[in-house]
DNA sequence: ACTTAAACGAGACGGTACGTCCCGTCTTTGC
DNA sequence: GCAAAGACGGGACGTACCGTCTCGTTTAAGT
């Protein structure tokens, strides 16, 4: 009846799963998306590319891993306030951005976006994290009465971290720029929705 | 003293640069970005590598001359309100990003972004295009007294195109809910400009 | 003083032993010698590849012990004519050459010459084995008179062996041909040694 | 009507071929059969590893062609007698083996035989040339009058011949000894066809 | 019965080579 | 004197196999 799956056979060392997304992070930092080869993350991290592609399929997934499936899980702002919580989101998402490499992101959504299983898995888990973050946020702020009804998580998903993205992805602008820029979308944001009440 | 270049020999065939770029195009939509080859577009396009190659330093420069730099000039828009040229503007890129295949967005974008001369080039077209087109809206909602000073046309460019480049790159949202995602986020835009006058 | 090495713990399964034979001895027959791997072997076996490791340093040596290692030893042919022993030392070479596959016989013969170790078992074994027959069946022809001195076993087994085994080995000739090729050899050295003296 | 097959393109280069052959038989000389790798080759020709496999399907055919393949052919002798004529083959071919690594003898031929197409190649030619060359000898033999009839060429090619390659794969013996082989191999087998008569 | 120590199936591990693919360049022949 | 065809050096990919190494379990011999 249960299915608890004991394993048989040696089980995998799970160091080797840390090696290889450190290994991963410091090339890519080191290196740059395009110069990065699975022989020099195997290589760094002391280990044998088997051991690679024993856990993932290809060199895309390994990355994928190693970035955005293992960013850890922000709890929702609760700043009492739907303006501060909005501003607490842009400020998170732009600080992630702004620490990586800015080609790492662009490999990385070009990747994930060149493949079917990819895709579904960063749609469930980085998009899925904020929608849930957004959609929390805007639950707190109908419960407080700063909102009569629950607009749609998606659109309001799009129009707060859209502009970040757009800032550090397609116009490469200045990050000192950014904390600026998150304040005026959260207000932006936030007067629009409390407006159309 | 005069430079015009007077060629020696046999000219360039226009032709060919018209089969690479409906070659580079038509394998985009077949295959996608990652599987382009670019022995595969001189093959299609019924051609020698070397004429790619007389004409684009790398495969990259290729892509982005059949894609990006073949776009058509917009004229600024204007409508006689703000918010209607905003709302057009949103709906030109909507429109502009809906027809190419998503992934040949990213990688297009990756490439940019990895290669020093493209980031230029698409910075002088793409980017100064959209830069102008918003300026001169603003501009002329200035004269119209709609606005009391000239916004920094930089954040404006991120608040307006953000989040319909984010629907379509990152949250593959259905581009059916486009026209409305580009009239609120015009009209949002638009009521932020004017209520901080 | 004594080193009967009494076992502690649990002993070898024999019955392993045999599996491993039988295992790669009919993966050889199916898949061929190159095709043979060492998983496969105990995968067939249904055991782990640590047994293997266990009993044999090498793949080699295991397959060696499955094949070489495990012919049985013939004794010297006696029917009373050195014609008719040479006919029968050939006839029996034959005989166990025509049943292995012969990429086999080549794979075998490769691998015992490029393994110091296999190359002295090799010879220690079936080599020996051969001299002595051939030396006995020489020294019982002196004493019927047939022959005048012995000759050097290491020639005759040349010259004896040597067509049986080009013939299956390297003109891969027809197996039918082999009772006459066995009889011209036999009859060729007999009449060679008896005209010495 | 035709087919000169006048080819398109850039012809290869046959100094590559050239390298590569040579870097092949250095390198098993160097390192023997079993250290040999295609990328060694390709380093040590200074070529790409692709040069190699547009023409050779596998490592296995690349060493075939240099070796067995690019043997110089060697007219058939002419003594003025069949015992001096075999001697002759008996001789050639005992140097030839002698001057090769005994392990790449034994890999060549392992691999020779574990592959459908090698092996075929390997009857074309080698063996071709071989049976050629006795086949003349004999021919003369019973143009001069040595021979009544022209025996089975087969059996005289393995009864010539299988004694010298055992002596050198099998019983891996003195090579001082080969001068003594041959003539007694040769001796014999012109005794027993002049015999029979 | 209980301990002990090795053997066992399963399979992960480091390492090495394979054969494939593609990029950007170079070299022919033909129009 | 350019164009197509395609060979070239280089380099990464993903696969396969070897011989080793854990795991948790089983089996005998000695207590």
């Amino acid at each position: 009846m249960s299915e608890p799956k004991q394993p048989v056979g040696r089980p995998r060392d799970s160091q080797i799963d840390h090696a290889i997304a450190s290994a991963t992070r410091a090339l890519l930092v080191e290196r740059g998306y395009a110069k990065l080869t699975v022989d020099a993350v195997a290589s760094r991290a002391g280990i044998g590319k088997a051991a690679i592609y024993r856990r993932f399929a290809t060199k895309q997934e390994m990355i994928f891993a190693a970035t955005v499936h293992d960013m850890e899980e922000q709890p929702p702002p609760d700043s009492g306030s739907l303006r501060g919580d909005l501003a607490a989101i842009c400020d998170i998402i732009a600080e992630q951005l702004s620490t990586a490499p800015p080609d790492v992101l662009h490999g990385l959504l070009a990747d994930i976006h060149g493949d079917q299983a990819l895709g579904a898995r960063f749609s469930g888990s980085f998009i899925e994290r904020e929608r849930f973050v957004i959609d929390t946020v805007l639950s707190r702020a109908v419960e407080r009465g700063e909102l009569a009804a629950k607009p749609d998580t998606a659109i309001v998903h799009a129009l707060l971290l859209g502009p970040i993205f757009y800032w550090i992805l397609i116009l490469i602008g200045d990050h000192g720029a950014l904390p600026d820029l998150s304040r005026t979308v959260a207000g932006m944001v936030a007067d629009t929705l409390t407006a159309s009440v």
